[in-house]
DNA sequence: AAGACGAAAGTGGTTGA
DNA sequence: TCAACAACTTTCGTCTT
């Protein structure tokens, strides 16, 4: 099928639409063309812009120095199919032996971060992160690949633990689950490399804290604000009970939400909670009567029964 | 009938010898 | 490397609304 473009790295019409992962691939060199087909907008990645001569500092469209970029711009492209028509005969065979040469240049890892980089942008568009995770993401990524950290991995599960510990580092946690979803690769696979990077790269992991959680779970539930912070406030008063320690904190805000929601009078159920927060309903369970014990909510609970009770 | 509750057995990961 | 262990899940039966 004709896509309707060729292919900005190698000119072939052979382009693959792949619309389960939302992207078109080029099936002569492999290259991601356009990923992220759900949002509006996406450019193409214009190497012509960008590359070659005009390479001098200026960026072709303007783009600030990123990670994302998988050479960070310090790369260099030897034109394509388009430049050829601009070229006198004289030129040509010079224009083909740096083709050729750059080709030999391009090295493994460059071909490796030009692919998934691709895929994590596409990972990270789906969850909707933001530009800063995504960027964290992207180093993290590099310098496991610097590192030869990849080996013996797939890609995209290392991709997936950089965007995971990206994440963690910009305090919007996302659970395995949703990366796992996300990316299709298994939830254990993502933990596994993202601890095995993060311990390599030395990169530091504070443990996530529940709050982070509250707001999009909240949201999915689709409770008050009022509830939603007095869960928040919940949550801090489980802290200095120390009742958060060693738990999952998934399970703290889910039984913290479930707890606001009642007093509340904003019912939701154990299973609705737990959905959306990835947990199951025992856990909600087990989390919520430690909050019962230790926090002496109770009696508030009580009056809000009551409350309802009258009407 | 649906939701809440809890017991019991199972799973995967961490820890310490 | 192995066994003990804690957190969490799965499953299922019982109670409550």
């Amino acid at each position: 099928m004709y896509y309707g473009k060729n292919c900005p790295e190698c000119g072939s019409k052979n382009l693959f639409v792949n619309r389960d992962k939302g992207e078109v691939i080029c099936k002569e060199c492999g290259l991601v063309v356009e990923d992220k087909m759900v949002e509006h907008g996406q450019e193409w990645r214009d190497f012509d812009s960008d590359g070659g001569a005009s390479d001098g500092g200026s960026r072709g469209s303007g783009q600030p120095m990123t990670y994302t970029q998988y050479d960070q711009g310090l790369g260099t492209e030897v034109g394509h199919r388009a430049d050829l028509f601009q070229l006198g005969s004289k030129d040509r065979n010079k224009f083909f032996r740096l083709r050729k040469w750059q080709s030999r240049i391009s090295t493994a890892i460059e071909r490796n971060l030009k692919l998934a980089l691709a895929e994590l942008k596409r990972v990270s568009s789906y969850l909707k992160l933001p530009k800063s995770v995504e960027e964290e993401a992207a180093m993290i990524y590099t310098q496991a690949v610097q590192r030869g950290l990849v080996r013996g991995r797939s890609m995209e599960s290392v991709v997936s633990g950089a965007l995971y510990a990206g994440c963690r580092r910009h305090e919007v946690p996302r659970t395995l689950d949703e990366l796992s979803e996300a990316s299709g690769i298994e939830k254990k696979e993502i933990g596994r490399t993202y601890r095995f990077v993060t311990r390599e790269l030395g990169i530091s992991i504070l443990p996530s804290n529940p709050a982070d959680y509250i707001a999009r779970f909240a949201s999915s539930l689709k409770l008050s604000p009022d509830a939603q912070t007095k869960a928040v406030e919940i949550l801090e008063d489980a802290q200095h009970e120390e009742l958060t320690s060693g738990r999952g904190p998934t399970g703290i805000a889910a039984a913290a939400l479930y707890v606001a929601a009642l007093m509340h009078g904003e019912k939701r159920t154990q299973r609705e909670v737990a959905d959306v927060a990835g947990v199951t309903e025992v856990t909600i369970r087990n989390r919520y009567k430690e909050l019962l014990d230790r926090l002496k909510l109770e009696q508030k609970i009580k009056k809000t029964k009551k409350k309802e009770v009258k009407k």
